[in-house]
DNA sequence: CTGAAAGCGCTTACAG
DNA sequence: CTGAAAGCGCTTACAG
């Protein structure tokens, strides 16, 4: 490696004044400064970042936590994050914590250890000390997905109503018996679109019943559960799924039953993924700005890593219902009122 | 920040013991071992990995450059490179560099900066030279998805043979006059993929129609291209397309266009990503093991860091036609064959 | 087994 | 404007 020195014996000065000419912050004298910059492109030579991270306390890296990238939204996220982290001059290191509080633990660790300046979370939800332990430790953090309280920044949209537009729509189009496919209610985000899902219902005068709530683990298809539930011959002609890979399922499950889409179940779902335009029919949806949700996550930490000291705020970010063709309006009484 | 300065005072030892005690590398009396655990236990203290990484020249980091997260094959590749890291204790970097040449150089820089102790690229491929750089410069690398001759590590797919594996299977199925969806032939991934579809093509004596032939820019859907094409009355049995996103739009485009899948069009794809087993109907494509490709090349960076020497080693991975049901056998005489 | 010292490669107050 | 020196937080030969 070319460190500071070798280029500072080839300019034949100190190397204080390399560091000075480099910078830019002091005065150097023009023509030492062309024998610098000389030297540095001659040797190319590149800025050791620990030792200058080591020395002003800064590295110029972001943290960002993920539960699984593999999840769809994440990528788009993701990507949000990055673009806005490399424009203002930083780095990202990405992990992935599968929702286990103990991997999450450890890479806030590892994080910290390792002096990111700060550290999107998009957390499971499960367990709350880590995060305000990390809060406290005055760590610049931003919430994404999910928030904690008032009390730390977060990038959000709001579940309930997602869930609720959604649902809302299915009975605006005269649906009345519609499944719903849920995740882990024991999850804050699963629990508000299940909330959402009740609300558009009892605003009906729908009263929810639980026969047609399918629960699924994260980690497990709902195939087999709607499949099942349709061949039982329940009575249903609509599926809100809480998310797009799961309508994608709902779907292909509904069609192997014999049923068709929209004319007899219309489904819905949530998130917008890029597949969704094109599949059988289209997807009707309600869309999670994800990039932009990045974006204004790391928009927002590195503010507050800059100095911003305003207080913690919650960006509720706007979801959009979009409709394609996977819902068929059974009333015609109903489309005179919309 | 708690140091290891007041750990050492905490433990009314020297920093030096309490480096020791912590490594393990030198031995240390028990008694005192135990004090400096309580010390560091009861302040919490974390070692500083920039300071670690400035005295041993290594960081526990590596970094992983794709063309795009967002391009769906590499959530699970990263997701493969960051368990495996993790596993060994790495900590990985992310960049996405969109293919452009200047934002690759951009962030290899920016890793040797960081001093990461190796780097995995997915490179575009359009250029090498920075890349020969990079190989000359003696930082530990390992190339994914493409290769770059013989003499840096790899890992990759034979992109030509599986694309020779999906249109031999529409050549044995009966299949005459196949579209091509292919992108930006410049790229050797997709002239490889295109050299597959051709020899498949001619070992059945059929003469590639350039007709056929459908390039559309990575940015761009090839949606509006197959719709025309087929709206035109083109005579076309199946379309080959390069990667399963491609197929995803090729099959709205051709029931759109009014035919079916597969009794007019058959229709098979590249990647076996999650969703192609719920499309409609199940997408027949050729999978990559793309989490196996991001071990596979973690792993191999990592034993280069630790100091292995070997020679470079192009891991060529399988990949392997999955039927499904997006392929209809159009001669009956085939299948006593098959 | 343990401590004091040197040094990793920078930056920046301190003198000049 | 410029150089010598101190120091960021570690690790490790060097003495003892």
């Amino acid at each position: 490696m070319v460190t500071i020195k070798d280029v500072a014996k080839k300019a034949g000065v100190s190397s204080s004044t390399v560091s000075r000419a480099l910078s830019g912050k002091i005065p150097v004298d023009e023509k030492t400064k062309e024998r610098v910059l000389a030297a540095v492109k001659e040797l190319n030579y590149q800025p050791n970042a620990l030792a200058k991270g080591l020395k002003e306390g800064v590295t110029g890296t972001i943290g960002l936590i993920v539960p699984n990238i593999c999840n769809p939204v994440f990528p788009l996220v993701s990507r949000g994050v990055e673009d806005t982290a490399r424009k203002h001059g930083y780095t990202l290191i990405l992990c992935n914590t599968d929702e286990d509080i103990n991997i999450e633990k450890e890479c806030i660790q590892k994080l910290r250890k390792q002096w990111v300046d700060g550290i999107i979370l998009a957390a499971s939800g499960r367990d709350d000390s880590h995060i305000n332990e990390l809060k406290a430790s005055g760590l610049p953090m931003v919430l994404l997905i999910r928030k904690l309280g008032d009390e730390v920044d977060a990038v959000v949209i709001d579940n309930k109503k997602a869930a609720y537009q959604a649902v809302r729509y299915l009975v605006d189009t005269g649906h009345q018996r519609i499944i719903a496919v849920i995740g882990d209610t024991t999850l804050p985000l699963y629990s508000e679109r299940f909330q959402g899902y009740c609300q558009a219902l009892e605003e009906a005068g729908i009263v929810p019943d639980p026969s047609l709530v399918i629960k699924v683990p994260d980690n497990e298809s709902c195939y087999d559960a709607i499949y099942r539930l349709i061949k039982k011959g329940v009575k249903a002609d609509a599926v809100f799924a809480l998310s797009d890979p799961r309508a994608l399922e709902a779907m292909r499950a509904v069609k192997d039953a014999g049923l068709r889409i929209p004319q007899d179940i219309s489904v819905v779902g949530i998130d917008n993924l890029q597949f969704t335009p094109f599949l059988d029919p289209p997807l009707t949806t309600v869309s999670q700005p994800l990039y932009q949700m990045g974006e204004a996550a790391a928009e927002r930490l590195i503010s507050i890593i800059k100095g911003d000291k305003s207080p913690p705020y919650i960006n509720v970010m706007e979801t959009r219902l979009i409709i394609r063709k996977s819902v068929e309006c059974r009333t015609s009484n109903k489309i005179m009122q919309l």
